[in-house]
RNA sequence: GGAUGGAUUCCCGAGUGGCCAAAGGGGACAGACUGUAAAUCUGCUGCAAAUUGCUUCGGUGGUUCGAAUCCACCUCCAUCCA
């Protein structure tokens, strides 16, 4: 049987990965599946930078506007939903295109990384609070009891992914470091192409900090006020969101305008890095450096086209 | 013109005779990541191939076995008095 189709446009923010994916999706009759942990609630959009009705073009948009902010989403959702759209896209005949830089959800779906429907609320709370009282070091080492191999691989401040590990074991009666070792073994059952749009770190960093002044006169502001308002706080996953945090803790009084915007300068700054460390570690990644195309979007569309047939991909 | 305080590695800033290539923070850079991922965490940051050498703490000269640290003069900055 033949391997279903699956383009993938990602890369650092405010590279152009949303411009770049409506030109395509236009050019070959894709529809797009946003990987992007922000952009799917409603009410967010100066500050997550979503895409504006008008720029899409009539080109389908999925998975943006799904959730209201006080909603869960993690990796498992995007899975389901992704693979939904995928499916409905592909029965319409159309190549299904994720655009966002989201590379975990990436991972997840390109590789079909197996997650178990899990109830994890409790267990988690538990060594939340364990780990308030007891301290890193103390939840680590029970980590190391149950799953040397992760104590071995995950820093003990790093207490999100010990409790991961940790309530991982619960749940599956299983080292969380086996399952991670046979998922990475997973070869991707689609003809993908998975392009990283790139460019040089320097004006990256020049179109972040201009896309955040934007926001700013957008009404970033405003926006955060009106989500304030409604009730939804630092507590809730949206709110975690750069741009949303730093401007929450202005209007609380915690920081002064200019502090919060120098912080999602710099913190968007270092997010990008870490996005490109993340694609960097992928395997089977195109690069496409926006400068080794002299910045021209035609050359770059018909490259794409060109690795695309490579793939096996049909247009 | 006088008085006082200050000038430290990319930035802020500690250091007041040896344990100092120099605390700490920031930034930059690098990395990890498999149900919070725009989250969370780690490493690294004078130069050189070194557990060794070289250059550095405004400048010049001096004291000392030894100075970023003490002394002299100079330059610049800040505040105050004229």
């Amino acid at each position: 049987m033949k391997k279903q189709p699956l383009v993938i446009i990602t890369g650092p923010t405010a590279v152009g990965k949303t411009d770049l994916s409506v030109k395509l999706a236009k050019l070959i009759g894709g529809e797009i599946i946003s990987a992007d942990s922000m952009q799917v609630y409603r009410s967010m959009d100066i500050g997550s930078a979503k895409i504006k009705q008008t720029e899409m073009e009539n080109v389908p948009h999925h998975l943006i506007d799904i959730l209201n902010p006080d909603e869960e989403f993690n990796v498992y959702i995007f899975q389901k939903l992704a693979r939904q759209a995928m499916e409905e896209i592909i029965g319409r005949g159309h190549i299904p295109i994720i655009a966002g830089g989201t590379g975990f959800y990436i991972q997840a779906l390109l590789y079909d990384i197996s997650f178990e429907e899990e109830d994890n609320g409790e267990i988690r709370k538990y060594y939340e609070d364990l780990a308030k009282e007891k301290g890193n070091a103390y939840l680590h080492e029970m980590l190391q009891k149950t799953d040397p191999v992760s104590a071995e691989e995950i820093h003990e401040n790093n207490v999100k992914r010990v409790i991961r590990a940790l309530e991982y074991f619960d749940l599956n009666k299983e080292p969380i470091s086996e399952h991670n070792k046979r998922q990475k073994q997973k070869e991707s059952p689609y003809a993908a192409c998975y392009f990283v749009l790139t460019d040089d770190r320097e004006k990256i960093y020049e179109r972040i900090d201009r896309r955040v002044d934007l926001m700013l006169e957008e009404g970033l502001v405003e926006e955060v006020a009106a989500l304030k308002e409604k009730g939804y706080h630092k507590g809730m996953v949206s709110m975690q969101g750069l741009g949303y945090k730093e401007i929450l803790d202005y209007l609380d009084g915690h920081l002064s305008l200019e502090e919060a915007v120098y912080l999602i300068k710099r913190d968007t700054r270092h997010f990008a890095k870490r996005q490109l460390t993340w694609f960097r570690r992928e395997r089977d990644v195109i690069w496409l450096d926006k400068k080794e195309f002299s910045y021209q979007e035609e050359d770059m569309l018909s490259f794409m086209m060109d690795t695309m047939k490579q793939k096996g991909i049909d247009l």
